[in-house]
DNA sequence: CGCTAGTACGGTACTGAGTACAGCCACGAT
DNA sequence: ATCGTGGCTGTACTCAGTACCGTACTAGCG
Protein backbone atom coordinates (compact mmCIF):
# COMPACT_ATOMS: atom_id res chain seq x y z
CA UNK A 1 0.00 0.00 0.00
CA UNK A 2 0.98 3.72 -1.00
CA UNK A 3 0.70 6.70 1.34
CA UNK A 4 0.44 9.97 0.69
CA UNK A 5 2.98 12.74 1.65
CA UNK A 6 0.61 13.92 4.43
CA UNK A 7 0.55 11.01 6.15
CA UNK A 8 4.09 10.49 6.12
CA UNK A 9 5.14 13.46 7.44
CA UNK A 10 2.58 12.49 10.28
CA UNK A 11 4.41 9.39 11.29
CA UNK A 12 7.87 10.58 10.82
CA UNK A 13 6.45 13.70 13.16
CA UNK A 14 5.42 11.23 15.57
CA UNK A 15 7.91 8.80 16.03
CA UNK A 16 10.60 11.77 15.89
CA UNK A 17 8.63 13.43 18.92
CA UNK A 18 8.30 10.36 20.94
CA UNK A 19 11.91 9.15 20.45
CA UNK A 20 13.79 12.62 20.99
CA UNK A 21 10.83 14.80 22.09
CA UNK A 22 9.19 17.84 20.38
CA UNK A 23 11.87 20.33 21.10
CA UNK A 24 14.48 18.78 20.20
CA UNK A 25 13.05 17.39 16.90
CA UNK A 26 13.49 20.03 13.80
CA UNK A 27 11.57 20.31 10.83
CA UNK A 28 14.82 19.46 8.73
CA UNK A 29 14.72 15.99 10.54
CA UNK A 30 10.71 14.92 10.24
CA UNK A 31 11.22 15.97 6.23
CA UNK A 32 14.17 14.26 5.95
CA UNK A 33 12.86 11.16 7.76
CA UNK A 34 9.21 11.19 5.47
CA UNK A 35 11.80 12.10 2.50
CA UNK A 36 10.24 15.41 1.31
CA UNK A 37 11.33 18.83 1.34
CA UNK A 38 11.37 21.36 3.95
CA UNK A 39 8.73 23.66 2.17
CA UNK A 40 6.13 20.41 1.53
CA UNK A 41 5.57 20.59 5.45
CA UNK A 42 5.44 24.02 6.15
CA UNK A 43 2.90 24.35 2.91
CA UNK A 44 0.62 21.28 4.22
CA UNK A 45 0.66 21.98 8.06
CA UNK A 46 1.29 25.60 8.48
CA UNK A 47 3.44 25.23 11.91
CA UNK A 48 5.46 22.33 13.71
CA UNK A 49 2.44 21.79 16.05
CA UNK A 50 -0.40 21.07 13.26
CA UNK A 51 1.54 17.94 12.54
CA UNK A 52 0.17 16.24 15.59
CA UNK A 53 -3.77 17.74 15.03
CA UNK A 54 -4.31 17.20 11.31
CA UNK A 55 -8.15 16.58 11.22
CA UNK A 56 -9.96 19.16 13.94
CA UNK A 57 -10.79 21.13 10.84
CA UNK A 58 -12.89 18.43 9.40
CA UNK A 59 -14.39 17.40 13.04
CA UNK A 60 -15.27 21.06 12.93
CA UNK A 61 -17.25 21.16 10.01
CA UNK A 62 -19.27 18.20 11.07
CA UNK A 63 -20.00 19.46 14.31
CA UNK A 64 -20.94 22.39 12.62
CA UNK A 65 -23.14 21.06 10.33
CA UNK A 66 -25.03 19.31 12.85
CA UNK A 67 -25.68 22.00 15.00
CA UNK A 68 -26.70 23.95 12.02
CA UNK A 69 -29.77 21.04 11.49
CA UNK A 70 -31.42 21.58 14.93
CA UNK A 71 -34.87 23.06 15.11
CA UNK A 72 -36.46 24.40 18.25
CA UNK A 73 -37.39 21.08 20.54
CA UNK A 74 -34.31 19.18 19.23
CA UNK A 75 -31.51 21.61 20.39
CA UNK A 76 -30.81 19.14 23.74
CA UNK A 77 -30.00 16.49 21.32
CA UNK A 78 -28.58 18.20 18.72
CA UNK A 79 -25.20 19.43 21.36
CA UNK A 80 -25.15 16.05 22.73
CA UNK A 81 -24.86 14.64 19.66
CA UNK A 82 -22.56 17.12 18.32
CA UNK A 83 -20.12 17.07 20.96
CA UNK A 84 -20.49 12.82 20.58
CA UNK A 85 -19.36 13.22 16.82
CA UNK A 86 -15.95 14.76 18.54
CA UNK A 87 -15.60 11.92 20.74
CA UNK A 88 -16.31 9.50 18.24
CA UNK A 89 -13.70 11.00 16.32
CA UNK A 90 -11.22 10.69 19.31
CA UNK A 91 -12.24 6.71 19.32
CA UNK A 92 -11.96 6.19 16.06
CA UNK A 93 -8.12 7.47 15.89
CA UNK A 94 -7.56 4.73 19.19
CA UNK A 95 -3.92 4.59 19.96
CA UNK A 96 -2.90 7.69 17.57
CA UNK A 97 -5.23 9.71 20.27
CA UNK A 98 -3.37 8.56 22.83
CA UNK A 99 0.17 8.94 21.62
CA UNK A 100 -0.49 12.46 20.78
CA UNK A 101 -2.34 13.29 24.76
CA UNK A 102 1.11 11.81 26.24
CA UNK A 103 2.86 14.11 23.87
CA UNK A 104 0.58 17.06 25.05
CA UNK A 105 0.60 16.30 28.09
CA UNK A 106 4.65 16.51 28.55
CA UNK A 107 5.45 19.66 26.37
CA UNK A 108 3.62 22.66 27.18
CA UNK A 109 3.66 24.34 23.96
CA UNK A 110 1.46 21.48 22.38
CA UNK A 111 -0.20 21.85 25.84
CA UNK A 112 -1.10 25.54 24.39
CA UNK A 113 -1.88 24.82 21.21
CA UNK A 114 -4.51 21.68 22.14
CA UNK A 115 -6.08 24.30 24.59
CA UNK A 116 -6.61 26.68 21.74
CA UNK A 117 -8.09 23.97 19.49
CA UNK A 118 -10.73 23.29 22.57
CA UNK A 119 -11.41 26.89 22.45
CA UNK A 120 -12.66 26.91 18.93
CA UNK A 121 -15.38 23.79 19.67
CA UNK A 122 -16.24 26.30 22.80
CA UNK A 123 -16.70 29.05 20.25
CA UNK A 124 -18.26 26.93 17.97
CA UNK A 125 -21.07 25.62 20.22
CA UNK A 126 -21.41 28.96 22.10
CA UNK A 127 -22.37 30.69 18.44
CA UNK A 128 -24.76 28.34 17.89
CA UNK A 129 -26.70 28.47 21.61
CA UNK A 130 -26.19 32.06 21.59
CA UNK A 131 -28.33 32.49 18.36
CA UNK A 132 -31.09 29.95 19.63
CA UNK A 133 -31.04 31.74 23.43
CA UNK A 134 -31.83 35.53 21.85
CA UNK A 135 -33.65 37.58 23.21
CA UNK A 136 -34.28 35.27 26.65
CA UNK A 137 -33.35 36.53 29.87
CA UNK A 138 -29.45 36.16 30.25
CA UNK A 139 -29.61 34.61 26.79
CA UNK A 140 -26.04 35.12 26.17
CA UNK A 141 -24.39 34.66 29.25
CA UNK A 142 -26.78 31.25 29.97
CA UNK A 143 -25.25 29.92 26.16
CA UNK A 144 -21.92 30.42 27.22
CA UNK A 145 -22.35 28.92 30.11
CA UNK A 146 -24.21 25.77 28.35
CA UNK A 147 -21.18 25.94 25.38
CA UNK A 148 -18.57 25.63 28.27
CA UNK A 149 -20.35 22.62 30.54
CA UNK A 150 -20.56 20.43 27.35
CA UNK A 151 -16.94 20.79 25.93
CA UNK A 152 -16.09 20.49 29.95
CA UNK A 153 -18.00 17.42 30.25
CA UNK A 154 -17.03 15.95 26.74
CA UNK A 155 -13.34 16.51 28.04
CA UNK A 156 -13.67 15.43 31.47
CA UNK A 157 -14.76 11.66 30.13
CA UNK A 158 -12.08 11.62 27.02
CA UNK A 159 -9.39 12.75 29.54
CA UNK A 160 -10.68 9.93 31.35
CA UNK A 161 -10.26 7.09 28.39
CA UNK A 162 -6.70 8.64 27.43
CA UNK A 163 -5.67 8.18 30.55
CA UNK A 164 -6.40 4.80 30.72
CA UNK A 165 -8.84 5.13 33.56
CA UNK A 166 -12.20 3.88 32.10
CA UNK A 167 -12.81 1.92 28.90
CA UNK A 168 -16.80 2.26 28.28
CA UNK A 169 -16.35 5.87 27.08
CA UNK A 170 -19.63 6.30 25.10
CA UNK A 171 -21.32 5.47 28.69
CA UNK A 172 -19.27 7.99 30.79
CA UNK A 173 -20.38 10.26 28.29
CA UNK A 174 -24.28 9.63 28.46
CA UNK A 175 -23.83 10.09 32.17
CA UNK A 176 -22.03 13.27 32.34
CA UNK A 177 -24.06 15.32 29.49
CA UNK A 178 -26.98 15.70 31.67
CA UNK A 179 -24.85 17.52 34.03
CA UNK A 180 -23.38 19.75 31.31
CA UNK A 181 -27.13 20.38 29.75
CA UNK A 182 -28.85 22.14 32.45
CA UNK A 183 -28.99 25.71 31.25
CA UNK A 184 -30.86 24.01 28.39
CA UNK A 185 -33.85 22.85 30.83
CA UNK A 186 -36.97 23.54 28.40
CA UNK A 187 -35.00 21.01 25.74
CA UNK A 188 -35.32 18.08 27.72
CA UNK A 189 -38.38 16.86 27.35
CA UNK A 190 -39.06 16.47 30.99
CA UNK A 191 -36.50 13.81 31.54
CA UNK A 192 -34.37 16.05 33.67
CA UNK A 193 -35.49 19.73 35.89
CA UNK A 194 -33.84 22.41 36.89
CA UNK A 195 -34.75 24.71 38.88
CA UNK A 196 -33.00 27.76 40.32
CA UNK A 197 -34.97 29.28 42.89
CA UNK A 198 -33.99 32.32 45.71
CA UNK A 199 -37.39 31.86 47.47
CA UNK A 200 -36.88 32.17 51.51
CA UNK A 201 -39.05 29.18 52.68
CA UNK A 202 -39.54 25.68 51.58
CA UNK A 203 -42.95 26.27 50.31
CA UNK A 204 -41.63 29.21 48.45
CA UNK A 205 -39.40 26.95 46.44
CA UNK A 206 -41.42 24.29 46.24
CA UNK A 207 -44.28 26.84 44.72
CA UNK A 208 -41.47 28.08 42.38
CA UNK A 209 -40.45 24.63 41.26
CA UNK A 210 -44.74 24.12 40.14
CA UNK A 211 -44.32 27.55 38.18
CA UNK A 212 -41.32 26.30 36.49
CA UNK A 213 -42.30 22.89 35.53
CA UNK A 214 -45.98 24.69 34.23
CA UNK A 215 -44.04 26.69 32.00
CA UNK A 216 -41.89 24.04 30.86
CA UNK A 217 -45.11 21.75 29.99
CA UNK A 218 -46.44 24.69 28.42
CA UNK A 219 -43.68 24.68 25.71
CA UNK A 220 -44.00 21.06 25.04
CA UNK B 1 9.51 60.80 37.35
CA UNK B 2 11.76 58.04 36.39
CA UNK B 3 10.58 54.53 35.36
CA UNK B 4 11.94 51.30 35.40
CA UNK B 5 13.66 49.20 32.61
CA UNK B 6 10.51 47.43 32.89
CA UNK B 7 7.72 49.81 32.58
CA UNK B 8 9.61 51.15 29.64
CA UNK B 9 9.40 48.21 28.05
CA UNK B 10 5.48 47.57 28.28
CA UNK B 11 4.73 51.27 27.00
CA UNK B 12 7.19 50.91 23.92
CA UNK B 13 6.11 47.59 23.11
CA UNK B 14 1.84 48.94 23.56
CA UNK B 15 2.69 52.03 21.59
CA UNK B 16 4.38 50.28 18.81
CA UNK B 17 1.80 47.27 18.52
CA UNK B 18 -1.11 49.48 18.40
CA UNK B 19 1.10 51.76 15.44
CA UNK B 20 1.72 49.14 13.62
CA UNK B 21 0.44 46.10 14.45
CA UNK B 22 2.01 43.30 16.89
CA UNK B 23 3.38 41.10 13.30
CA UNK B 24 5.00 44.08 12.00
CA UNK B 25 6.82 45.01 15.60
CA UNK B 26 10.48 43.27 16.03
CA UNK B 27 11.69 42.97 19.53
CA UNK B 28 14.53 44.99 18.14
CA UNK B 29 12.03 48.10 17.46
CA UNK B 30 10.87 47.43 21.07
CA UNK B 31 14.15 47.61 22.68
CA UNK B 32 15.59 50.91 20.62
CA UNK B 33 12.35 52.74 21.71
CA UNK B 34 12.66 51.77 25.33
CA UNK B 35 16.25 52.72 25.08
CA UNK B 36 17.41 49.04 26.23
CA UNK B 37 19.53 46.11 25.05
CA UNK B 38 17.56 43.17 22.94
CA UNK B 39 18.76 40.54 26.05
CA UNK B 40 16.84 42.48 28.82
CA UNK B 41 14.51 42.17 27.07
CA UNK B 42 14.14 38.55 26.52
CA UNK B 43 15.41 37.95 30.24
CA UNK B 44 12.35 40.07 31.55
CA UNK B 45 9.12 39.02 29.65
CA UNK B 46 10.48 35.40 27.83
CA UNK B 47 9.02 35.91 25.12
CA UNK B 48 7.38 39.07 22.64
CA UNK B 49 3.73 37.76 23.42
CA UNK B 50 4.55 38.48 27.39
CA UNK B 51 4.89 41.99 27.06
CA UNK B 52 1.26 42.21 27.41
CA UNK B 53 0.43 40.14 30.06
CA UNK B 54 2.69 40.84 32.67
CA UNK B 55 0.65 40.71 35.90
CA UNK B 56 -0.60 37.32 35.60
CA UNK B 57 1.81 35.34 38.01
CA UNK B 58 0.90 37.95 40.46
CA UNK B 59 -2.90 37.83 40.28
CA UNK B 60 -2.76 33.89 40.30
CA UNK B 61 -1.12 33.85 42.92
CA UNK B 62 -3.35 36.29 44.83
CA UNK B 63 -6.30 34.12 43.76
CA UNK B 64 -4.46 30.94 44.86
CA UNK B 65 -4.49 32.34 48.33
CA UNK B 66 -7.69 33.52 48.70
CA UNK B 67 -9.24 30.22 47.57
CA UNK B 68 -6.43 28.38 49.93
CA UNK B 69 -8.26 29.87 52.69
CA UNK B 70 -11.96 28.62 52.05
CA UNK B 71 -12.91 26.32 54.93
CA UNK B 72 -16.14 24.33 54.47
CA UNK B 73 -19.39 26.17 54.10
CA UNK B 74 -17.41 29.49 53.27
CA UNK B 75 -16.42 28.21 49.60
CA UNK B 76 -18.63 29.51 47.30
CA UNK B 77 -17.77 32.96 49.04
CA UNK B 78 -14.25 31.96 48.35
CA UNK B 79 -14.55 31.44 45.03
CA UNK B 80 -16.62 34.50 44.03
CA UNK B 81 -14.31 36.69 46.28
CA UNK B 82 -11.31 34.65 44.11
CA UNK B 83 -13.30 35.58 40.75
CA UNK B 84 -13.83 38.72 42.08
CA UNK B 85 -10.08 39.61 42.56
CA UNK B 86 -9.11 39.00 39.16
CA UNK B 87 -11.63 41.18 37.87
CA UNK B 88 -10.73 43.71 40.29
CA UNK B 89 -7.25 43.86 38.69
CA UNK B 90 -8.86 44.78 35.43
CA UNK B 91 -10.86 47.22 36.61
CA UNK B 92 -7.59 48.68 38.24
CA UNK B 93 -5.83 48.25 34.49
CA UNK B 94 -8.44 50.34 33.07
CA UNK B 95 -7.49 51.40 29.85
CA UNK B 96 -4.89 49.68 29.56
CA UNK B 97 -7.15 46.35 29.90
CA UNK B 98 -9.05 48.22 26.86
CA UNK B 99 -6.21 48.62 24.92
CA UNK B 100 -4.91 44.95 25.29
CA UNK B 101 -8.07 43.63 24.20
CA UNK B 102 -8.26 45.49 21.37
CA UNK B 103 -4.83 44.15 20.20
CA UNK B 104 -5.39 40.61 21.47
CA UNK B 105 -8.77 40.44 19.63
CA UNK B 106 -7.28 41.49 16.22
CA UNK B 107 -4.13 39.08 16.75
CA UNK B 108 -4.68 35.35 16.74
CA UNK B 109 -1.26 34.58 18.11
CA UNK B 110 -2.70 37.04 20.98
CA UNK B 111 -5.77 35.63 21.43
CA UNK B 112 -4.02 32.17 21.88
CA UNK B 113 -1.69 33.55 24.80
CA UNK B 114 -4.62 34.87 26.16
CA UNK B 115 -6.91 32.13 26.27
CA UNK B 116 -3.82 29.91 28.04
CA UNK B 117 -4.05 32.25 30.56
CA UNK B 118 -7.10 32.05 31.07
CA UNK B 119 -6.72 28.24 31.25
CA UNK B 120 -4.46 29.00 33.90
CA UNK B 121 -7.09 30.38 35.96
CA UNK B 122 -9.16 27.88 34.85
CA UNK B 123 -7.21 24.69 36.41
CA UNK B 124 -6.52 26.54 39.76
CA UNK B 125 -10.12 26.98 40.23
CA UNK B 126 -10.55 23.38 39.33
CA UNK B 127 -7.94 22.04 41.16
CA UNK B 128 -8.95 23.49 44.21
CA UNK B 129 -12.60 22.76 43.91
CA UNK B 130 -11.87 18.86 42.83
CA UNK B 131 -9.82 18.74 46.27
CA UNK B 132 -13.44 20.10 48.61
CA UNK B 133 -15.41 17.33 46.43
CA UNK B 134 -13.15 14.87 46.73
CA UNK B 135 -15.22 11.42 47.40
CA UNK B 136 -18.30 13.14 46.65
CA UNK B 137 -20.35 11.19 43.73
CA UNK B 138 -19.35 12.62 40.45
CA UNK B 139 -16.98 15.25 42.52
CA UNK B 140 -14.44 15.80 39.41
CA UNK B 141 -16.93 16.41 36.98
CA UNK B 142 -18.97 18.85 39.66
CA UNK B 143 -15.70 20.39 40.50
CA UNK B 144 -14.59 21.10 36.71
CA UNK B 145 -18.16 22.26 35.50
CA UNK B 146 -17.93 24.79 38.85
CA UNK B 147 -14.50 25.62 38.08
CA UNK B 148 -15.34 26.66 34.24
CA UNK B 149 -18.85 28.06 34.65
CA UNK B 150 -17.13 30.61 37.19
CA UNK B 151 -14.91 31.34 34.60
CA UNK B 152 -17.30 31.80 31.78
CA UNK B 153 -18.88 33.78 33.93
CA UNK B 154 -16.18 36.22 34.84
CA UNK B 155 -15.22 36.45 31.38
CA UNK B 156 -18.69 36.76 30.20
CA UNK B 157 -18.94 39.88 32.52
CA UNK B 158 -15.66 41.45 31.96
CA UNK B 159 -15.83 40.85 27.84
CA UNK B 160 -18.99 43.04 27.84
CA UNK B 161 -16.97 45.59 29.81
CA UNK B 162 -14.02 45.89 27.86
CA UNK B 163 -16.15 46.28 24.92
CA UNK B 164 -17.79 49.04 26.32
CA UNK B 165 -21.32 47.66 26.46
CA UNK B 166 -21.88 48.44 30.02
CA UNK B 167 -20.33 50.12 32.65
CA UNK B 168 -21.77 48.60 36.58
CA UNK B 169 -19.02 45.76 36.20
CA UNK B 170 -19.60 44.66 39.56
CA UNK B 171 -22.75 44.89 39.42
CA UNK B 172 -23.07 42.38 36.79
CA UNK B 173 -20.85 40.63 38.27
CA UNK B 174 -22.93 39.62 41.18
CA UNK B 175 -25.75 39.39 38.85
CA UNK B 176 -23.59 36.62 36.62
CA UNK B 177 -21.88 34.76 39.89
CA UNK B 178 -24.57 32.96 40.83
CA UNK B 179 -25.30 31.06 37.12
CA UNK B 180 -22.13 29.83 37.80
CA UNK B 181 -22.54 28.62 41.61
CA UNK B 182 -24.78 26.41 40.74
CA UNK B 183 -23.06 23.31 41.12
CA UNK B 184 -21.89 24.66 44.91
CA UNK B 185 -25.19 24.24 46.29
CA UNK B 186 -25.18 23.36 49.17
CA UNK B 187 -22.95 25.95 49.92
CA UNK B 188 -24.82 28.88 48.81
CA UNK B 189 -26.73 29.05 52.38
CA UNK B 190 -29.92 28.51 51.01
CA UNK B 191 -29.91 32.13 49.05
CA UNK B 192 -29.81 29.54 45.94
CA UNK B 193 -31.52 26.32 45.36
CA UNK B 194 -30.76 24.13 42.76
CA UNK B 195 -32.51 20.59 42.45
CA UNK B 196 -31.86 17.88 39.63
CA UNK B 197 -34.70 15.42 39.41
CA UNK B 198 -35.92 12.73 37.01
CA UNK B 199 -38.84 11.93 38.68
CA UNK B 200 -41.80 11.46 35.82
CA UNK B 201 -44.71 13.83 37.74
CA UNK B 202 -44.80 16.96 38.99
CA UNK B 203 -45.10 15.85 42.38
CA UNK B 204 -42.14 13.43 41.97
CA UNK B 205 -40.23 16.25 40.95
CA UNK B 206 -41.67 18.44 44.52
CA UNK B 207 -40.77 15.78 46.40
CA UNK B 208 -37.62 15.71 45.02
CA UNK B 209 -37.49 18.98 46.12
CA UNK B 210 -38.61 18.65 49.51
CA UNK B 211 -35.85 16.08 50.16
CA UNK B 212 -33.45 18.13 49.15
CA UNK B 213 -33.76 20.89 51.15
CA UNK B 214 -34.39 19.12 53.87
CA UNK B 215 -30.92 16.78 53.02
CA UNK B 216 -29.34 20.77 52.69
CA UNK B 217 -31.07 22.26 56.24
CA UNK B 218 -29.34 19.18 58.00
CA UNK B 219 -26.07 20.08 56.99
CA UNK B 220 -26.27 23.57 57.41
C1' DC C 1 39.69 52.11 51.91
C1' DG C 2 40.00 47.76 49.12
C1' DC C 3 37.80 43.48 48.33
C1' DT C 4 33.97 40.59 47.12
C1' DA C 5 29.55 39.03 45.81
C1' DG C 6 25.23 39.82 43.88
C1' DT C 7 22.32 42.01 40.51
C1' DA C 8 21.05 44.27 36.37
C1' DC C 9 22.35 45.26 31.88
C1' DG C 10 24.74 44.87 27.27
C1' DG C 11 26.87 42.57 23.06
C1' DT C 12 27.90 38.70 20.04
C1' DA C 13 27.00 34.65 17.93
C1' DC C 14 24.11 30.96 17.17
C1' DT C 15 19.79 27.76 16.21
C1' DG C 16 15.62 26.97 14.08
C1' DA C 17 10.69 28.23 12.80
C1' DG C 18 8.27 30.38 9.37
C1' DT C 19 7.98 33.23 4.74
C1' DA C 20 8.80 34.64 -0.10
C1' DC C 21 9.82 33.39 -4.42
C1' DA C 22 11.11 31.11 -8.37
C1' DG C 23 11.40 26.92 -10.68
C1' DC C 24 10.31 21.87 -11.82
C1' DC C 25 7.63 17.83 -13.13
C1' DA C 26 3.62 14.83 -13.89
C1' DC C 27 -1.16 14.90 -15.22
C1' DG C 28 -5.20 15.38 -17.71
C1' DA C 29 -8.03 18.25 -20.96
C1' DT C 30 -8.72 20.37 -25.35
C1' DA D 1 1.39 18.74 -28.97
C1' DT D 2 0.79 22.39 -25.55
C1' DC D 3 -1.27 24.41 -22.01
C1' DG D 4 -2.56 24.96 -17.68
C1' DT D 5 -2.67 23.18 -12.98
C1' DG D 6 -1.55 21.13 -8.69
C1' DG D 7 1.93 19.04 -5.93
C1' DC D 8 6.70 19.27 -4.99
C1' DT D 9 11.64 21.24 -4.42
C1' DG D 10 15.61 24.47 -3.31
C1' DT D 11 17.38 28.96 -2.00
C1' DA D 12 17.58 32.84 0.54
C1' DC D 13 15.81 35.63 3.96
C1' DT D 14 13.66 37.56 8.63
C1' DC D 15 13.27 37.29 13.27
C1' DA D 16 12.14 35.05 17.89
C1' DG D 17 14.48 32.87 21.34
C1' DT D 18 18.98 30.86 23.62
C1' DA D 19 23.78 30.59 25.33
C1' DC D 20 27.60 32.77 26.91
C1' DC D 21 30.53 36.11 28.31
C1' DG D 22 31.78 40.79 29.68
C1' DT D 23 30.73 45.06 32.28
C1' DA D 24 28.92 48.40 35.33
C1' DC D 25 26.86 49.53 39.84
C1' DT D 26 25.67 48.61 44.59
C1' DA D 27 25.93 46.44 49.22
C1' DG D 28 28.24 44.63 52.78
C1' DC D 29 32.45 43.43 55.31
C1' DG D 30 37.17 43.35 56.80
Amino acid sequence: MTFTTRERLITAAFDLFEAQGFDATTVDQITTQAGVGRTTFFRTFGTKEDVLFPHHDEVLARVAARLGTATPGTRAVAVQEAARIVLDHYIAEGEVARRRYRLTSSVPALREREIASVERYRRLFSQHITHWLEGEPDGALRAELTATAVITAHNHVLRQWLRGATTDLPRDFERAMPFALRTLTSETGGQTVVVVSSAPSVEGVVADVRRALARDSAHA
